[in-house]
DNA sequence: ATTCCGCAT
DNA sequence: GCATGCGGAAT
């Protein structure tokens, strides 16, 4: 009722203005290729050959422990968090075992059925385990090993793909625009439209010559044109179907040949790329995957929930508005929450059909100017870009329910270094990936109680070796701050849920990058000895320049007594800045060959030039922007900023000798 | 910077 | 539910 009116609406996600619904392009489903279309590179969004898939793993935590286990696919399995599940394998979904059920429920239901708890972190352990009787009053969930998992998968994606764009969604979902790949195969198979024929009538606007007809049969499930039926696609039939690929079968394979189009021509290319990546990922990691080929991310997402598990869906452009108008359109991204049920309210409306006479102007009176983006999800026009996310994330968070409630701000620290131990081990690893990686603050969260919450952070030392001590006393420094020592209080206390994270994660650019390569990893076995170099960032309140302080810290592990002054041998003076760089002193140890060193020597003089460059570059430049190189990865601007220097102005801040 | 919210898997 | 992750917006 009166509830839908101050309902915020969603967010834009597209890049350019609001469309002029007049924009014939996204409505054409059939439009005419010209070779200058085939040519161009760079359409976008508006490229009527435009080609996306989304990718996920069925049942993919339930998967993971399978594989790790090595247990027959075709067993029933589940995976169980504390007394519910979290996963449930196609095969047990067969006995009719949902998530959100209690352990005792399915085993009632299966009773070979296999159930495997998720890891977790036992208090005082550095690494999870999966332990005999994980209790949640002192044991903390670990989703590590099916984020390393999730990551092998979106590398065969990338390798598999060298030019396509791979945004991935989520765990275990990954978007991936096949338009380049699909273009390049297009050429490739057909080299006679490489040319524009001479006696073209209209040059490189004619259109294209008739399309190939087209062989779907082991490309995928082709959705219908002229299925109605709701069914179809909501259903989840849940075969039995462990073992090979493809299983995909057409029921109709051929009443459209005639209506073949060149996009439909593309999403073939696409669909047996996929195909191949697909069956790839399942001989080599054991995964079975399904997804969706479409026209755009919506739809491609859509599609994908058309048959699982283990196949793979084709919506061609013909079928979109058949496909489109019985679907229920709360089973659409970002219409699964609030704005769908206040619009199923508004219009008593539970399809995409009964959404279709709302006229722009009434959805944006009701629901404001964004919901633009509502009408246009409703015909199936999506104009979002698959963004390059290679998984790297930008934050890295441990949280834990506390069933049992601190009480006192003694037992802060405690959980603190659960999570920081999670926290460690997880940037570690993400570091042998990308060594060049560097979280910028450290965040603490706490629930207080019911609804109350509240956080604190602080810029994170930058160290290579961020151990569990670091973590933890970073973090006991704001629970401190946060919390406070004192044990009496006016309302007694009660925290009900921590939070440990690092955010404003960056991976290092270019020339940073070459620097960070030469970087030792820290040992990962005894990561509690070594060298942290950390530094110190302040404002000089004179001249409102940053000054660093290189501050070398010792870390315990018996043995030794502290290395203060290294010797600098590899170095140099810059003429720019007259300051001494040099390479880091944990380069110098360990017999490093001297040629090495000398690489590294030179990289760190490139760099330390182009930090230079890219300072003056953001002095004088105010329009246009800065080469890639010289961005900071999450995309602020460095030449426009009006901020002195660059945010990365440097590795070479860290590695300047004093 | 902090505190929310809402969305999603 | 739980454990995450993201982005936006109000303060």
């Amino acid at each position: 009722m009166s509830s839908s009116t101050n309902l915020k609406p969603i967010s834009w996600r597209g890049k350019g203005k609001a469309a002029d619904s007049a924009d014939v392009h996204f409505n054409d489903l059939n439009p005419t290729i010209t070779y200058r279309q085939l040519h161009s590179r760079n359409l976008g969004v508006k490229d009527p050959l435009r080609v996306i898939a989304l990718c996920d793993s069925d049942a993919f935590y339930a998967a993971c422990e399978q594989i790790r286990l090595g247990i027959d696919p075709s067993r029933p399995l589940v995976v169980q968090q504390w007394d519910s599940l979290i996963a449930v394998n196609y095969p047990a979904r067969k006995f009719g075992i949902t998530r959100m059920e209690k352990i005792k429920e399915a085993k009632k239901k299966c009773p070979e059925l296999v159930v495997v708890h998720v890891a977790t972190y036992k208090e005082g352990e550095k690494e999870p385990g999966y332990w005999e009787n994980p209790d949640t009053l002192t044991h903390k969930v670990s989703l590590d090993h099916y984020r390393r998992e999730s990551m092998k998968v979106i590398r065969m994606f990338q390798e598999g793909l060298p030019s396509g764009e791979i945004e991935k969604a989520s765990i275990d979902e990954a978007f991936i625009d096949f338009t380049r790949p699909v273009r390049e195969e297009i050429l490739r198979r057909y080299p006679d439209l490489a040319q524009v024929p001479p006696d073209a009538p209209q040059g490189p606007d004619s259109p294209l010559p008739p399309p190939p007809p087209i062989m779907w049969n082991d490309l995928g499930t082709v959705i219908p044109v002229s299925d109605l039926s709701p069914e179809s696609s909501v259903t989840n039939t849940g075969e039995p179907n462990g073992h090979g690929l493809p299983d995909d079968d057409n029921e109709s394979v051929d009443n459209f040949d005639d209506s073949i189009t060149w996009h439909d021509v593309a999403l073939a290319i696409a669909a047996e790329l996929m195909g191949k990546i697909r069956r790839d990922i399942h001989s080599k990691l054991g995964y079975s995957t399904s997804a969706g080929i479409a026209r755009n991310k919506f739809l491609a997402k859509l599609t994908a929930s058309y048959k699982k598990p283990n196949s793979q869906s084709i919506l061609r452009n013909a079928a979109i508005p058949s496909y489109l108008k019985p679907m229920p359109f709360q089973k659409i991204r970002f219409l699964g929450g609030k704005l769908g049920k206040a619009i199923a309210e508004e219009y008593e409306a539970s399809t995409v059909g009964d959404l279709l006479n709302i006229t722009l102007e009434e959805m944006q009176r009701k629901f404001g100017e964004e919901s633009i983006w509502v009408y246009e999800i409703l015909r199936g026009i999506d104009r979002s870009e698959v963004k390059e996310k290679s998984g790297v994330n930008k934050s890295m968070m441990a949280a834990k329910n506390l069933p049992n409630p601190i009480t006192k701000p003694s037992q802060g620290p405690h959980w603190i270094r659960v999570l920081a131990a999670e926290l460690a081990l997880r940037l570690r690893e993400a570091r042998e990936e990308t060594p060049a990686l560097w979280p910028k603050t450290l965040v603490l969260h706490v629930r207080l109680g019911y609804d109350a919450s509240r956080s604190k952070q602080a810029a994170f030392p930058f160290t290579r070796d961020a151990s569990v001590d670091v973590i933890a006393s970073a973090g006991d420094k704001l629970w401190k701050e946060l919390v406070g020592a004192d044990s009496s209080r006016t309302p007694p206390l009660k925290i009900t849920h921590v939070a440990l994270g690092f955010t404003g994660i960056e991976v290092m650019e270019a020339g940073q990058r070459t620097i960070a390569a030469f970087l030792k990893p820290p040992s990962t076995s005894n990561q509690a000895e070594g060298v942290d170099v950390s530094v110190k960032r302040k404002r000089d309140s004179r001249d409102d320049v940053e000054v660093t302080e290189r501050v070398v810290v010792r870390r315990k592990s018996g043995s030794d007594s502290p290395t203060v002054s290294p010797d600098y041998t590899a170095s140099f003076i810059c003429d720019k800045c007259s300051k001494r760089i040099s390479l880091p002193e944990d380069l110098m140890d360990d017999g490093l060959d001297d040629v090495i060193k000398e690489e590294a020597l030179e990289a760190l003089r490139v760099e330390h030039t182009d930090f230079h460059y890219a300072q003056e570059l953001s002095r004088q430049l105010s329009s246009s922007a800065p080469p890639r190189k010289f961005r900071p990865s999450s995309g602020e601007q460095v030449a426009t900023t009006k901020k002195k220097a660059p945010q990365h102005d440097g590795i070479a801040r860290f590695f300047a000798a004093k």
